[in-house]
DNA sequence: GCATTTTTCTATAGAACTATAGATTTTTGT
DNA sequence: ACAAAAATCTATAGTTCTATAGAAAAATGC
């Protein structure tokens, strides 16, 4: 077993000899391998025969990256997930406009979903196959990410950009939801433009928050 | 083996004796309580076991009800899609406005998730685990679902009650990838409030779609 | 070029799961 | 109450999958 593997994610501490970086890398592919299948078939629906095949080895060489199918599983999860939450902490510290934002932020999500390909498909929709105690990690990272989503949205507010009866936690969730809509959307339609795409988005959420003339029409609940 | 079981779903021809009543009855219960172990573990990671277990009967006995595990999950798929095109329907046929509609459309899908629980959710999540085969009449529903969706909105553009600069087909998947969503939401969390969740997807949406005094205010698209 | 380390392979133990068959219990109709 | 039908049970054959162990091959460092 490499030693890699026995370390916690990310305790790169020691003084990386040329060994590790080799294995680091394949161990990427590893990661991207299994998210490819993950995404494909579904974590229970996938076998480890399955993802050593898409790395063209033999299945129980497979052991040599991942101690479990459900450690491929965490590391795909948390490797779709990390990167995309470093953008995000960047397009929120950048002084910018509202719609700006929103626009960048739409960008990265959709763009992330295209470029990473199935890992950031696969924590949205398998991450939940994994127990608690594993999630730890991933929970703290989409706790940040909305955070940051609610802190741009107030900020609108207070700036008067959007409209001041809107609920921020509502209107973060509905763009995550939007957003991982068309992004699995993206990954499985190839021909599907990516820009365009982002900019329908940003338009039909900007045009929902944005505060306008009329603008806190009250509706009968009833 | 039941009768009812060799028959194709739906093809209640003949004179229904009582006993195919109760069969009937009782395999309703074999779907929702699969559907519930399919929504909480996926498709793959459930068991035959632990559905019969949800229904309080052995393993072996579930095959009374379905002829295989990908039987139980097309049947829920079914079951959890077919009566919401019904309601769809309905709705469209409806003379009122385009807010009435879509506010209408939008409590249909979410109180679908709230009442039948599991069933819309495992459609939505699961049912691509199904051979292509065993989903053309799950297809056919889709493509319903969406033209009569997409319909509602051309009539809204029509009317000039919803700009005509949309892209039906978008919001048509947009308001399907938001209800999804939140449906998804309204299922983990119980204590969700489904009026208010309800009103604040009909508002973000139309909103975002509503003919309004700046209509179309050009974004530079670099 | 040889010894060492890394990487991959083969083979398999052991566990889990699906689906079936035939026995058994429960329900129903007369 | 009894015979027929329906519903459920028990047991298991056969398959598939994960994870490990130990051998083999490839890469590396000196």
């Amino acid at each position: 077993m490499h030693i890699m593997q026995s370390m916690a994610n990310g305790a790169k501490t020691i003084t990386e000899s040329s060994e590790t970086v080799k294995y680091a890398r394949k161990k990427i592919l590893a990661i991207e391998a299994a998210a490819k299948v993950f995404a494909n078939k579904g974590f229970h629906g996938s076998t480890t025969h399955d993802i050593a095949a898409e790395m063209g080895i033999q299945q129980g060489s497979l052991y040599y990256y991942f101690k479990s199918k459900e450690q491929a599983l965490q590391d795909v999860c948390e490797y779709g997930f990390e990167n995309y939450v470093q953008k995000m902490q960047k397009i929120c510290s950048k002084k910018q406009s509202i719609e700006a934002k929103i626009l960048a932020i739409v960008t990265s999500h959709l763009s992330t979903y295209r470029s990473d390909h199935s890992a950031m498909k696969v924590h949205n929709e398998q991450r939940l196959y994994l127990p608690k105690q594993k999630r730890v990690l991933i929970k703290q990272l989409g706790t940040r990410y909305r955070e940051l989503l609610e802190g741009v949205l107030g900020e609108g507010i207070r700036k008067k950009s959007l409209r001041a009866d809107i609920d921020t936690q509502f209107v973060a969730y509905s763009i995550i939801g939007i957003c991982n809509s068309w992004g699995a959307n993206l990954v499985r339609d190839e021909n599907l433009d990516l820009l365009e795409t982002i900019e329908q988005c940003s338009t039909l959420i900007l045009r929902g928050t944005l505060s306008s003339q009329q603008s806190s029409k009250k509706r009968k609940p009833n």
